[in-house]
This record gives structure tokens, C-alpha cells and sequence, in this order.
DNA sequence: GAGGAAGGGC
């Protein structure tokens, strides 16, 4: 070992011009003597020692490999980075923290190059606190050190504090450079301070495009995911269109963005567009997922099966996200049993697989098989996520099981250590709320220890709807018009209820409201698949010109069916109208159109698949259960929350939905 | 000398 004082001109950056050969050791070894004087240690050329960390870590023996690290005087910055990278692997923050403080002993810590590494490795282990003091104490901090703060805080979540952090770096006049942008347009994305990270977004965008990295993929693609996950669409599309190059991912984040934005048709053109425009690019397991759920979203049952054989073809049926979507593709097009197949010939499943298939049970109002499911889940040792609660208490609520789902959610806490989220009070207030228990779902309200969300005021309002409870209703209505003044749907929901109770005058107050608002009310619409198409069939529809033919088929069928008995149900209109009026406008609901519309060109015996938009009305429910015996026809019918299996005069969910 | 983008269950 070489000690001698340094002049204290002498700057760290020109020491590797000086000692070229020990680059290496020499980069970061200022170590402040307590004589204030800089003292400059140059270890030997890499010791024995050395080498044999170097070569205990490559074995995956950093036990050991630290050991003899106590014994080395010069360790070496290779040897460190070594050290660090098999922390990782091993994953332990007492091993991480003892190679740290190593590190600081042997004067590498204002080592640019290890500190990278150090927030990098406290990042992977979950501690945010440690690579924060990491940056906080490094002085001279290259892009690399930025870049790595920035992605550790994203990945934390601490989005908003990458975007501080990012302008305190403009500031100072460090560059970004093309990794920069895709840490920080990400932290936009987990930023939780919604409008003011979009704009940020923009703003980033705009620096992208100023500083000429246009033509640079991955920034393109993240842009567009940062779109996407702001529901920007329109925005996501456009960053797409314009690039000069794209790859399978890119292709893949717009699909994923219209799938997740309700726009599951045009994930499925740009889909066939990508099959068709780049015939070498081959859509993997990721592509899947997102075309899956559009098929789900659709209920394309048809496009399904056929992107299942691809999967299987392509060997992508090991992938445990690929498989659960089938799941709950299967399930959500109706045909629960080749969603349990799925399941049954995964040969590997997580809490994910099993969560699926308990919500395709519950949607299917099957609730007892979807308890005796989540059961034999924990039997098998795996712990429920808190989204198993949220599908077995959905199913639960789907049933009926009022008793079953409260031992459900107080299990959570007792028995799971799983503390209710908005979600799950969601779903009790729903469970109690559907079967008529109103007043003590209204009680787990004012019992919550945080404030109650609209997903829960949601609920109570809904419950109300069907059992036409005005007064918790307007309760419920008054918090929710706070809370989300931009959702049509409370509006309509309440003036249904007032219409129930035949408070005109109330319901024109709240139409007036609602028209005041500039709000659309959502319109219904129902979709039906016929050999491999999607039909959707709409009340008033000047573009299908079938739609006089399906509307006298309608008419002439409720005609024919009011003579065995079947009564029209016109309590749900929102005008005070005589009754023939009222008929008149029940028959032309979305979901009866479908209904003909199946019952024309569907082959018999075919069972009819129909999906619609909103909760199924009582009298097309009602008229469903007749024609299902009248025409002799199984109809299935998923509305917004879950399946009606239609059968000889009967519907699975037993008039309870 | 180092780091990046898309996807599962409600």
C-alpha cells in the first residue's frame, strides 16, 4: 500500500489520467484526513484477497465473501460492486448495510459509480430511507446517480417527489439524458397528485420532443403508457402514430391502453392491424393478456378460443398471467366451464389464478362454490390477497350469502391480518344493501374509520334503487353529488328511485339538475356475437337497418306472450306516462332487441349470448325468463355486474340481482 | 463502467 499527500489542487477527476493502470481502485479514494488535508490511499494493484471476493460472490457465497472482506485493507471498487450485486441476489439488507459501511471505511463513499450501485441495491430491497441518505450524501452526482434516484422513487411510489427532484435538477443545469425521461414520465404515472402529474407529463413531453429523442422507443412507448394511464387516449395515440420507430412493445402499450380505457374494440382492431401491417412481429404473453381482456370486455367468446389456440401454440400457456386472464375470459364470456378447465390444467397457480377463478364463480352467481373455492385455497396453505376478499365477498353479495360474507369480513382482520379497504366496505355495504338489510349497511358506513368514498355511497345508493328506500337514498345521493359531480349515473339513480315512488316533481328536479350539469346519461346498449361478429343493437339506431324488422319482431313476440301471461314491468320510467306509453318504451330496451335479434340468427338449440352495458331493467329480466320457455331457448346474459342464465321460464340468479 | 418501455384477479 502506497500512502502519500496529495497537493490540495489536485482534483479527483485528472487521478485517472495519473494512475491509469488502477483506474479501478483509484476513482473515488479521497478519504479526508483529520489533519484536514486530503489524504490520497491507493491500494495495491488488486490483492489475492481481492480476487478471492471477486470469486466468492460470482459462487453466490457472500457470507463468506464478507468474512474475508474484513480482512482486506484494499478492497477494491470492482470488489465492491461485486459485493453489492450479490446482495441483491441474496436479497439481505444486514448484508447490504455491512458492505456499505465497509465502503464508507475504505473511503469509496463519494464514489459516484457505487453509489449508482447502492441506491440501485437499497431500491431492490425495499428501502427507500437508505437510498435516499445514499444520494443525499453524494456530492458529486452524475447523471447515472440522478437517474437512479429518480427510479427508486418511482418505484416506490414517491412520484411526486421524483418530479420535485427532476426540477431541482433543471435547475442546477444537469442534463437529462434519454433514461431520464422514462424514470421520470414514470413517476408521473405513480404520482398520486392526479391533473398536476399529467401536466408534468406534458411538460416532460415537451422537453423530449425539444431535445430532439423523438426517435427514441422506449421514451415514445413510456410516453404513451403515460397516456394511457391518465386515460388520455386521444394523447396516447397520437405519441403512437408519430413514431418513426416502433416494436412489439409499443404496439403492445396501445392495445393495453384501449383495453383499459373501455375502448375493447379498438384494442382488437389495432390488434388485427398489428398482425397484419408487421408480419414479423410476434405478439407474445404481455400482447395476450391485453387482447384477452378485450375479449373478455366484449364477451368475444369466438376471437377467445381462437387467441387460446395461439397461446397454446405458441407455447405461452405456462405464463401464469396469460392463463389467469383465460380464466376470467372465459368465465366473463359466458362459458364457465372452459374458464374451469383453464384452471384445472394450470400445473402451477398463484393467489392471482385462484382469485380468478373465485370472481368468474361469483359473476356466475354460483356463491357457494365460490366460498367453498377461496376455502379450499387455504386449505392448500395460501394465504387470500385482499382482492380474494373483494371476489368472494362479491360473490357473496351475488347470492345472497349475507351471513357467510359478514364471517368473511370480520375473518379478515382476525384470522388474515387484512385490514378492509374502501373496496371491501364496497362490498358489505352492497351484500347487506341488495338484501333489503339497508339500515345496516348504512350502520357500516358511519362505523368506517376513514371517510366513506363514493365506490360505497355507490353501493348504498344502488341498494336503494332496488328497494326503493327514498330517504337513505337521498342521504346517500347528497354525499355522492359532492364526491363525484361528474357521474351521470347517481343522477339517473335517484330520479329512478323517485319515479319508483311516483315523486314526479322530484324527478323532474333532478333531470333538471342533471341536464344543468351538461352530463350525458350513459344510454343502454346490448351486444350479441354471431359467428365470430358483434352485433350491437341499440333502442334508437338511424345506422342498422334491420332495426324496424327487430322492433316489430319485438312487438309482435310481447304481444304473443302477454296472452300466456307475461306482465310488462313499467315501474322503472322516469316519465309520468299512462301505462301503454310506458310498454311502448320498455319493449324498446337494447337487451330485447338482442334477444330477437339472437332468436333470428342464432341456430336452435344455440344458446344466446348477450352483454349489455348497464343492470339488467325488471321487465326485461322478466321478459327474458318468459321467452326462455316460450321459445324453448337458453339466453345468457351478462349485464354490468353479473350473468342471468336464462332457462325454461327461469333465471340463475333467482330474481335476486 | 452502469440504468429504461407494455401485461394477470375486483
Amino acid at each position: 500500500m502506497f500512502q502519500f499527500q496529495t497537493p490540495q489542487t489536485l482534483q479527483p477527476t485528472i487521478l485517472p489520467a495519473l494512475f491509469h493502470h488502477q483506474r479501478h481502485c483509484i476513482t473515488a479514494a479521497f478519504r479526508p484526513s483529520p489533519a484536514s488535508s486530503v489524504t490520497l490511499t491507493i491500494s495495491s494493484p488488486t490483492t489475492n484477497k481481492n480476487h478471492s471476493i471477486q470469486s466468492l460472490c460470482r459462487k453466490g457465497q457472500l457470507k463468506q465473501a464478507i468474512h474475508l472482506l474484513s480482512h482486506e485493507q484494499n478492497p477494491t471498487q470492482y470488489t465492491y460492486e461485486l459485493l453489492l450485486q450479490s446482495c441483491v441476489r441474496e436479497k439481505s439488507l444486514a448484508d447490504a448495510l455491512t458492505v456499505h459501511r465497509s465502503l464508507i471505511d475504505n473511503g469509496f463513499d463519494q464514489d459516484p459509480f457505487l453509489a449508482t450501485k447502492l441506491i440501485t441495491l437499497y431500491s431492490e430491497l425495499d428501502s427507500i430511507e437508505h437510498a435516499r441518505q445514499v444520494f443525499d450524501k453524494t456530492t458529486h452526482r452524475t447523471i447515472y446517480v440522478w437517474n437512479a434516484i429518480f427510479r427508486a422513487l418511482s418505484l416506490s411510489g414517491l412520484g411526486e417527489e421524483v418530479l420535485n427532484l427532476y426540477r431541482r435538477m433543471n435547475r442546477i443545469g444537469m442534463r437529462s439524458d434519454r433514461f431520464t425521461y422514462t424514470y421520470v414520465l414514470k413517476a408521473c404515472v405513480v404520482s398520486d397528485s392526479g391533473l398536476s402529474s399529467l401536466w408534468a407529463g406534458k411538460e416532460i413531453h415537451a422537453h423530449v420532443l425539444r431535445h430532439g429523442y423523438e426517435s427514441q422507443v422506449h421514451i415514445m412507448t413510456t410516453l404513451v403508457d403515460m397516456y394511457a394511464k391518465f386515460g388520455c387516449v386521444e394523447n396516447a395515440n397520437l405519441v403512437f402514430s408519430s413514431m418513426p420507430v416502433k416494436n412489439l412493445v409499443s404496439w403492445s402499450a396501445l392495445i393495453a391502453c384501449f383495453a383499459k380505457n373501455d375502448r375493447p374494440f379498438e384494442a382488437l382492431r389495432l390488434f388485427r392491424e398489428m398482425m397484419l401491417e408487421s408480419g414479423d412481429m410476434l405478439p407474445n404473453s404481455v400482447t395476450m393478456v391485453s387482447v384477452l381482456q378485450a375479449c373478455a370486455a366484449v364477451s368475444a367468446l369466438d376471437q377467445g378460443k381462437l387467441i387460446h389456440g395461439y397461446i397454446l401454440r405458441k407455447g405461452l400457456d405456462s405464463i401464469l398471467p396469460v392463463m389467469s386472464t383465460l380464466v376470467t375470459m372465459y368465465a366473463r364470456c359466458g362459458d364457465l366451464d372452459l374458464g374451469k378447465n383453464v384452471f384445472n390444467q394450470m400445473d402451477k397457480r398463484d393467489i392471482v389464478s385462484w382469485n380468478s377463478l373465485i370472481s368468474s364463480y361469483g359473476i356466475h352467481g354460483l356463491g357457494s362454490k365460490a366460498l367453498a373455492v377461496f376455502q379450499e385455497m387455504v386449505q392448500l396453505g395460501i394465504s387470500p390477497s385482499p382482492i380474494s376478499f373483494v371476489s368472494v365477498l362479491g360473490a357473496c353479495s351475488h347470492s345472497g350469502l349475507v351471513d357467510e360474507g359478514k364471517i368473511l369480513f370480520d375473518s379478515m382482520v382476525t384470522e388474515y391480518g387484512i385490514y378492509p379497504t374502501m373496496e371491501h366496505y364496497a362490498c358489505m355495504v352492497d351484500l347487506l344493501g341488495r338484501a333489503n338489510r339497508l339500515y345496516e349497511a348504512a350502520k357500516i358506513i358511519a362505523d368506517m374509520r376513514d371517510e366513506p368514498g363514493p365506490e360505497v355511497w355507490g353501493s348504498l345508493l344502488g341498494s336503494c334503487r332496488i328497494h326503493c328506500n327514498v330517504e337513505l337514498a337521498e342521504r346517500a345521493s347528497r354525499r355522492l353529488f359532492e364526491l363525484e359531480p361528474r357521474n351521470a349515473g347517481n343522477y339517473v339513480l335517484l330520479a329512478d328511485i323517485y319515479a319508483e315512488a311516483k315523486m314526479w316533481d322530484e324527478v323532474k328536479r333532478v333531470k333538471k339538475l342533471l341536464e344543468a350539469s351538461g352530463l350525458q346519461k350513459v344510454s343502454g346498449c346490448s351486444w350479441i356475437e354471431v359467428r365470430r361478429k358483434i352485433y350491437l343493437l341499440k333502442s334508437v339506431d338511424e345506422l342498422n337497418p334491420q332495426i324496424e324488422q327487430i322492433h316489430a319482431f319485438v312487438e309482435n313476440l310481447s304481444k304473443e306472450m302477454m296472452k300466456k301471461g307475461y306482465v310488462p314491468q313499467t315501474k322503472d320510467i322516469l316519465y309520468d306516462l299512462d301505462s301503454e306509453e310506458k310498454e311502448r318504451i320498455v319493449l324498446g330496451h337494447s337487451e330485447k332487441l338482442a334477444v330477437a335479434f339472437g332468436l333470428i340468427n342464432c341456430s336452435k338449440g344455440e344458446t344466446i349470448r348477450i352483454t349489455k352495458n348497464l343492470r339488467l331493467c325488471e321487465d326485461c329480466h322478466s321478459f327474458t325468463k318468459f321467452i326462455s320457455k316460450f321459445a324453448d331457448r337458453e339466453i345468457l346474459v351478462r349485464d354490468i355486474n353479473r350473468f342471468h342464465h336464462f332457462k325454461d321460464g327461469e333465471c340463475s340468479c333467482k330474481d335476486y340481482w
